[in-house]
DNA sequence: TTTTAGCCGT
């Protein structure tokens, strides 16, 4: 076959998207223009900063041991502090707060209930004041219960006491509670809420992720509507976390219409807006509107992007493995130093593996040296994972321990996909040993499904069912929807219908569970079955998800479809792939189209054209056309990659000689030479 | 005398 089709083509461009890329041209431009500002640290957390400075008298004494406390206290000294405090009998409010404010900033839990005690001999546990005041403390030492009874003990209930505790029950992830505290208050006599109360019950809404969202979401619009009727929603903290609660329940158009209504705007509404697309899946959205706050930037210094929104920003560029661009969102990193931040070391890390760009993300966590905390080992260990390295993903993991760090049941999650990915049993069932045994770690139910996955995939169902009926909790959908796919590896008919009797309760409208079936049923030869599923399918009127690919080249992405008629490059593609087709059924006469997986009843031929048609064919394909020779071609898929596309990829790879790198949604495909890294199991 | 917002790893 010639290839003379493949060669690059210099009219490659395509509009579609252009939001993303002259933005970012901007941005760069903009950086140019000017040079990064000095960074502050961080702000204090603690109070102490606020404190009077203690009054010293003419020798150079202190005036009184009250104001020696207080001294100490600033230095951070809290063991001096207390020794000071000892020897005196009568401690001022002031004191008592200088030293809870101590113990909150240092996370002297000891201590902060030492002072409590003193406190309630005292007499002074009715004082609203340092009730508020030992509330808050109490909520930083994650101990809810202690807030609980200092408010309770608080005869006096002002609304910053009622504030305190309903901000602790709402960050502390108590949504009902915190909601319960919020409906009392606005019954107590003579309590009115204030801005404050607002923003914290907004919060509550979001907290509780088991509860059903519309629900959240009514409560939400409610307490807007309140806000809006007292004139609230002009408060920048107000609005802004309305922005963030609105996106946190996947409310998008919400979001934007409470930031658009802002007059003002600082770099915490910007960046809520950014990561609200960030995690909702609109990720171009999320690099426009980085563009617009680059802009405003340059007339408002108070809007200069910083680490919270770098890690939005760079999580928008790895759902779209947009590597090209997360390149110049790292260059910006290094030039304000970022870097030194290790959540946005962190994010850069994951952005690198999660775009194909394993060295990278190497390169990045030996930099991090001492800095490495437990989510720099996880990502690491992950990244190792979906590119297929499950042996370096276990040793990642066991110095990792070495190294004294503590793994949390996401790391265990990313070892255990290490091993699922690469078929290791024997090595899987050993880390989930040791994280029940060892780690005293409970399962979540991802841990169960991650070990349903790795026995199924691995043709163990009879194993994998065992772990389903053993489990500590109520199987849920993930647990019984990773047994389908084992299913339908191994062509299970039986436990398939088990699995679906309960996937069809819990998830009625996920259409990836009917497809699954009826693709089992297919390859059983079971055709009434096949016709039956579809029907259920169209009974609720389900659409299954759309295949969506990306490709990014010359740090622009470009997205594709299934059958995607509207792309100005359509037809180009297609006769490529049709080119690819006959020269890949004549080299490999065993080859046939798996049209199964297309779900319409049409003829063979025009199913055959739906497969070639998959949003990952027409994306190689770009990618033949629009990149150079010897340069490897990067595709993120939503999906899992069709055993279609999987071996058409594979094909490809090897007419053209060129290394394709697969995301799907699982993990990385490798495609070099006619093999993929995965070894055909995935 | 007092308190608020956005954020890393599946």
């Amino acid at each position: 076959m010639s290839l003379s089709s493949l060669h690059p083509s210099t009219s490659a461009v395509d509009s579609r998207f252009s939001c993303a890329h002259p933005l970012l041209q901007f941005h760069i431009f903009n950086l140019n223009q000017n040079p990064s500002p000095r960074i502050r640290p961080p702000p204090c957390s603690c109070k102490l900063s606020s404190l009077q400075s203690p009054v010293l008298s003419k020798s150079g004494e202190f005036a009184n041991n009250n104001h020696k406390i207080q001294y100490l206290c600033k230095q951070g000294n809290i063991k001096l502090a207390f020794q000071a405090f000892s020897n005196e009998p009568n401690p001022t409010i002031r004191t008592y707060e200088t030293l809870i404010l101590a113990c909150s900033a240092q996370n002297a839990a000891v201590y902060g209930r030492i002072i409590h005690r003193y406190i309630v001999q005292d007499g002074l546990d009715g004082d609203c004041f340092l009730s508020t005041r030992l509330i808050d403390m109490y909520s930083r030492f994650d101990a809810l219960e202690d807030a609980r009874r200092v408010f309770d003990a608080s005869r006096e209930k002002d609304v910053y006491l009622w504030n305190a505790f309903l901000r602790a029950l709402a960050i502390a992830g108590k949504g009902e509670e915190a909601l319960e505290i919020y409906g009392r208050m606005g019954q107590s006599v003579g309590i009115e809420f204030d801005s404050f109360s607002y923003s914290y019950a907004l919060k509550a809404c979001v907290v509780p992720l088991s509860q059903s969202s519309t629900l959240s979401f009514e409560r939400v619009r409610k307490i807007h509507g309140y806000i809006i009727r007292h004139g609230y929603q002009s408060l920048i903290y107000v609005a802004t976390t309305l922005v963030d609660v609105y996106a946190k329940l996947s409310h998008v158009g919400y979001a934007r219409m409470v930031f658009d209504g802002m007059l003002e705007k600082n770099v915490v509404t910007w960046s809520a807006m950014i990561g609200c697309y960030a995690k909702n899946e609109m990720e171009f959205e999320a690099l426009r509107v980085f563009g617009e706050m680059m802009t405003a930037s340059s007339i408002d210094r108070n809007i200069i992007p910083n680490s919270v929104t770098i890690i939005s920003i760079l999580q928008a560029c790895s759902g779209l493995s947009a590597m090209e661009i997360g390149k110049v969102i790292h260059a910006y990193v290094l030039r304000r130093r970022l870097d030194s931040v290790i959540s946005v070391s962190n994010t850069l890390l994951s952005m690198y593996a999660k775009s194909g760009n394993l060295d990278m993300s190497r390169r990045i966590f030996d930099q991090l040296g001492d800095r490495r905390d437990v989510i720099s080992w996880t990502a690491m260990v992950s990244g190792l994972g979906m590119h297929g390295h499950a042996s370096g993903a276990i040793d990642c993991f066991h110095q990792m321990l070495r190294a004294g760090v503590f793994p949390s049941p996401i790391t265990f999650l990313s070892v255990l996909g290490a091993c699922s990915h690469a078929g290791l049993i024997k090595e899987g069932k050993e880390i989930f040993e040791l994280m029940t045994n060892g780690y005293h770690i409970i399962p979540g139910p991802e841990h169960y499904a991650s070990m349903v996955d790795l026995l199924g995939r691995a043709g163990r169902l009879d194993e994998a069912a065992n772990i389903i009926s053993a489990m500590r909790i109520e199987p849920g959908p993930t647990v019984w929807g990773s047994l389908l796919g084992a299913c339908r590896i191994h062509r299970n008919v039986e436990l398939a219908e088990r699995a679906c009797v309960r996937l069809f309760k819990l998830e009625p409208t996920n259409a990836g569970n009917y497809m699954l079936l009826s693709n089992i049923y297919f390859d059983a030869g079971m055709w009434e079955k096949v016709a039956e599923t579809k029907s259920l399918l169209a009974a609720h009127a389900l659409q299954k998800m759309a295949g969506c690919s990306f490709i990014e080249v010359r740090r622009r992405v470009y997205s594709f479809v299934s059958v995607d008629e509207a792309n100005p490059h359509i037809e180009q593609l297609n006769a490529l792939l049709l080119q690819i087709m006959v020269e890949m059924k004549r080299e490999m006469p065993s080859y046939t189209p798996q049209t199964n997986v297309v779900m319409y009843d049409v003829e063979e031929e025009v199913k055959e054209r739906i497969l070639l048609g998959h949003s990952e064919k027409l994306a190689v394909a770009f990618g033949l056309i629009n990149t150079n020779a010897g340069d490897v071609i990067r595709i993120t898929k939503n999906l899992r990659l069709c055993e279609d596309c999987h071996s058409v990829t594979k094909f490809v790879s090897k007419l053209a000689n060129r290394e394709i790198l697969v995301r799907d949604v699982n993990r990385f495909h490798r495609f070099r030479d006619g093999v993929c890294s995965c070894g055909d199991y995935w």
